[in-house]
DNA sequence: TTGTAAGCGTTATCAC
DNA sequence: GTGATAACGCTTACAA
């Protein structure tokens, strides 16, 4: 490989010379600008990326962490992070955390010691030490889809109290008053939020959520086992909300697999679509949140952040939700 | 940061000592490795990565490239190569080329400088100087479900000439005659294989294909055309082969939006199933791949061949495929 | 507008 | 067993 001292060399200048004109830094004669540029075609040259970051501290390499890539909420963001930080000339690392907080520190650090230019963390818990440990060692951090109470980060996410209220408010209106949550880890800020949110519909229509609200894990199993506890409570729940995709169709087969209707038995309504190029029919009443738009966002605040333009505050982006009313729902038997 | 510096003045040695301890190389003595080891807990140090591969010419990075993350096909894939790379201590870079030979050469391009240890690639079309380019500076590479012709590399994929035949055969033995194929780009390795493969079948029964082959794109919007303008063909088609999912759905798509019943009106059947993290109700027969366990040994191959541990002969390692047959075809109407 | 010198932090090579 | 030295290929700081 022809290395910055060999087109200097047959370009007759100086090996800084040839590094400003691949940088397009300082004064170049527009002479000198040609012969380089010459040379560098000749040789087939192209710099060696790490001699440069060991000099310059700057990697061109942001990493995505997050818990899953396997759910298509986290592959749309991984798309849009990668369009966006392609479009700048970044590289993106992947890591899967499965939402253990001890993996996600491993990866982290790892993560640090290749002086990554920025992150884009879904942190698997609320309460870590990580997120510190990043914005000590002086690495930008965008928070992305959960928040992180007492730390000042950047955060792009969505509102999941909202979100969860319009499903739950949308029930009590058709009439529904025994209603479950399937919810998500606790200590995870949107299975906490959606529960809340939850919650919160609930008192205000003054009914009760006595041994309604279950905490799992944000799979496909989990789903179905707490939807199995559901049917076995008395009296019915005649309604359930899932928090997130996957517990959705992990109750969908549980409720299934016992003989019952959606919605004829039991109404359903979920957060999280799946997305449409894979439902001919889409059937579930849901919340939406736009996942490649949160991964572009959250990666152009990072890049900004990267190259000091960003405001010295921290942001917080909270992007918008959208209800969609399906079939999976219906007005609660005997209720007008 | 310390560096190895200040950890061998501090263990009263020489950095490369120092540097032994850290990567058990060579001859050290009980003493002198417990020293070292103290001083590095003492001052926190950790390895600056960059320098190392500077040095060493090894960066401990692997690129995946493919078409599309948002494909539940690649998602699994690149869940497989992660965990296994990650399993060794490699971190994993990807990118998306939707499908364009431009795309695939930039990105590639960009990993060179880069200097990832190996590349995972999914080839944008059978025909392109990338893969040569790579191997003839001495990057190991391993394509990943698709054949290149002509070029000696390790392959790991499934035959989808033999899916597309099972599939086939499957709808003629129900009487079918009038069978079309939605594939994907031409030039595509898989795209033109599940033609082979059907035409294959076709020849086999003795039945003409005139007309009923369609060649288009990989995507939702084109299985939907394709579909559409099968059924202004005449005499009609009794079933539809998807090449792939996002076809398959694309297809089941404009069958309902023109009023037909899978399979009472028109049968389809498809490659590629959906993952079952997302149906209720798996509906589609298909041909399944095991696109995770691809992601895995593909990985495993090419770290094999970064350490040199593997044969120099090219493998091609052929994962089987698996026939599914659930309810979306059926036996053609007045057949028996 | 261009160049000199120094060094980023590690490891390969050779010497003791 | 351990160390001195040089080198990996580039860019920052300063000088001309």
């Amino acid at each position: 490989m022809a290395t910055i001292h060999d087109v200097a060399r047959l370009a007759g200048v100086s090996p800084i010379t040839v590094s400003r004109v691949i940088n397009n830094s300082g004064y170049i004669s527009q002479q000198t600008r040609a012969r380089v540029k010459a040379a560098i075609i000749e040789l087939g040259y192209a710099p060696n990326i790490i001699a440069r970051s060991l000099r310059s501290k700057r990697t061109n390499t942001l990493a995505l962490v997050l818990t899953d890539i396997t759910n298509p909420f986290f592959t749309a963001i991984a798309r849009g992070v990668e369009d966006t930080a392609s479009d700048a000339g970044f590289t993106v690392i992947y890591c899967n955390t499965d939402e253990s907080v001890d993996e996600e520190a491993k990866n982290l650090q790892l993560l640090m010691q290749k002086q990554v230019d920025g992150i884009l963390l879904v942190p698997a818990r609320s309460i870590s030490r990580s997120i510190e440990l990043i914005k000590e060692q002086g690495t930008p951090v965008v928070i992305l889809d959960r928040r992180v109470p007492n730390v000042d980060a950047d955060v792009v996410r969505c509102d999941s109290v909202e979100g969860a209220y319009k499903l739950i408010k949308l029930l009590i209106n058709q009439g529904h008053r025994r209603i479950a949550v399937l919810s998500g880890p606790q200590g995870v800020s949107t299975a906490d939020d959606r529960v809340a949110g939850y919650q919160k519909a609930m008192v205000e229509a003054g009914i009760s959520d006595d041994g309604l609200v279950f905490y799992g894990t944000y799979t496909l199993t989990s789903g179905y086992e707490m939807a199995k506890r559901v049917l076995s409570l008395s009296p019915q729940a005649t309604a359930l909300f899932a928090a997130n995709n996957f517990i959705a169709i992990g109750a969908l087969k549980a409720l299934r697999d016992s003989g019952l209707k959606v919605p004829g038995d039991i109404s359903v309504v979920a957060f999280d679509d799946l997305p449409s190029t894979w439902i001919v029919e889409p059937f579930l009443t849901v919340v939406t949140q736009p996942p490649y738009e949160m991964g572009c966002q959250a990666t152009q605040l990072l890049l900004n952040r990267i190259r000091g333009e960003a405001p010295s505050a921290c942001q917080e982006i909270i992007l918008p939700i959208e209800l969609i009313v399906r079939h999976s729902n219906g007005p609660v038997k005997g209720s007008g």
